[in-house]
DNA sequence: TGTATTTTATTTGTCGACATAAAATTTGCC
DNA sequence: GGCAAATTTTATGTCGACAAATAAAATACA
């Protein structure tokens, strides 16, 4: 079993502590440290962390409202499995996403904003110079929930980033494979939504947001079809 | 304090205690029976439902993940207010999940789907028949839900149920205004939507979910705009 | 030796209690 | 009498422990 890093922190503040736990859970599964179909074990966790089960059961309540980890009844709550049999609705409403929250970046967007934007998009061109793809999906996430965010609509914003997520740990499997000529042109078609947004441009924002979904789907379904790994779980 | 009408139910089995106390407080919540504002007391529920206030706090995390209630750290949690200044993005998000639920429905719903629906169409026309507007607003909730999940997209479903449990205390809070004539086009559209869902038809069914999303954005606007009341939240 | 049944053991769901932080109240001072 | 500081009080966050339920192990039996 793959633990991660975390050094024991015996100092926490009182309120913080299923903000802490949850955080860390949320980190391992997304990064695949804990691998979909995980068992977590709440009497480990706690000694680990050394502190109690109820802060540890709450922030498993949230995990599993949030859908990233699945309770068994009077059974153990196992990390999520990724549904590779829906993945289409999933590229579907990923790309929905994509194009309504673009839009409404470049309607609603603040100078603030778009800074922010740039900023992330520094860090996105640099993960890729660095051929890090762990921090390529990383800053790439982070930077359409920026986007999202400059369209100031909590309900688009709140499914995006559940979806960019779930689009982390599926790309986090296949990451190994990324050519490094695909993610330059990702860099571009960042920049491209980047001027349409600063432009207060919708339509080319929504045609360039749904272009580089097309892009995103189309590289996941390649990385999918050509993975020859025996589809046997354990 | 209005309190729902929740007997004692001393019975209770192992593992349904947490499901419990969220469902009542889910229903009172979007009942308005617990007010926008309104502290929640843990230990006043434990002793009310006869039980620990550990399955109490759980139900609440899950809550304040659907955005129904919000904790203020070390401080009483409160049933969350109705955001009527964003309420522009509410409905921005909320006519677009109808249109692409219906769309979807059209394209994927089975005869069984359609029967369900077709039977809380049923039950919608009946309430708009003994002008029961709590039983109006409800079924209305049930009917849209259950051509989302004809969809089956549970991304979509799950945004579009949280949209629509948010409208249902939007129209909770109005529903003595409502005229007759307008819940019964309601029910006309609905048999429309049906009729397209039913022919495949999917830029119909889209067109027509549009329609009908508009008209109820458009009452909702109206009845918010005729408010007289003070709008000063004590 | 294989299967069914009992026993053990592990883990979850729930409970009552303590410690801490914020609010309410009282006290002290001008 | 009014305002500020100290105190009490109330409610949250966390803890350790018990009970039920499931899984695993051991035993009995054909």
């Amino acid at each position: 079993m793959t633990k991660s890093a975390t050094t024991s922190t015996p100092e926490r503040k009182r309120g913080q502590g299923v903000k802490f736990v949850y955080e860390i859970l949320r980190d391992d599964i997304l990064n695949l440290a804990l691998p979909p179909g995980s068992p977590i074990d709440e009497i480990q966790l706690a000694e680990r962390l050394s502190m109690s089960r109820t802060p540890i059961r709450e922030a498993l309540v949230r995990l599993a409202g949030e859908g990233l980890v699945t309770t068994l009844p009077n059974r153990s709550t196992v990390v999520s499995n990724i549904d590779f049999l829906n993945m289409h609705q999933f590229f579907d409403a990923l790309t929905l996403m994509y194009r309504v929250t673009t839009r409404l970046a470049a309607e609603y967007r603040s100078d603030a904003d778009l800074a922010k934007i740039r900023k992330l998009q520094a860090a996105f061109g640099q993960a890729v110079d660095d051929q890090d793809a762990l921090a390529m999906i990383s800053c790439n996430r982070e930077f359409h929930a920026a986007i999202a965010k400059a369209g100031r609509n909590p309900y688009y914003t709140g499914l995006f980033c559940r979806l960019l997520d779930e689009g982390r740990r599926v790309l986090r499997i296949y990451y190994s494979s990324f050519d490094d000529h695909l993610p330059r042109r990702y860099v571009d078609e960042h920049d491209d939504i980047i001027a349409a947004i600063d432009a207060r441009d919708i339509e080319e924002a929504d045609r360039l947001a749904r272009q580089h979904a097309d892009q995103i789907v189309l590289q996941i379904q390649r990385l999918i079809a050509e993975d020859r790994r025996q589809p046997i779980s354990l």
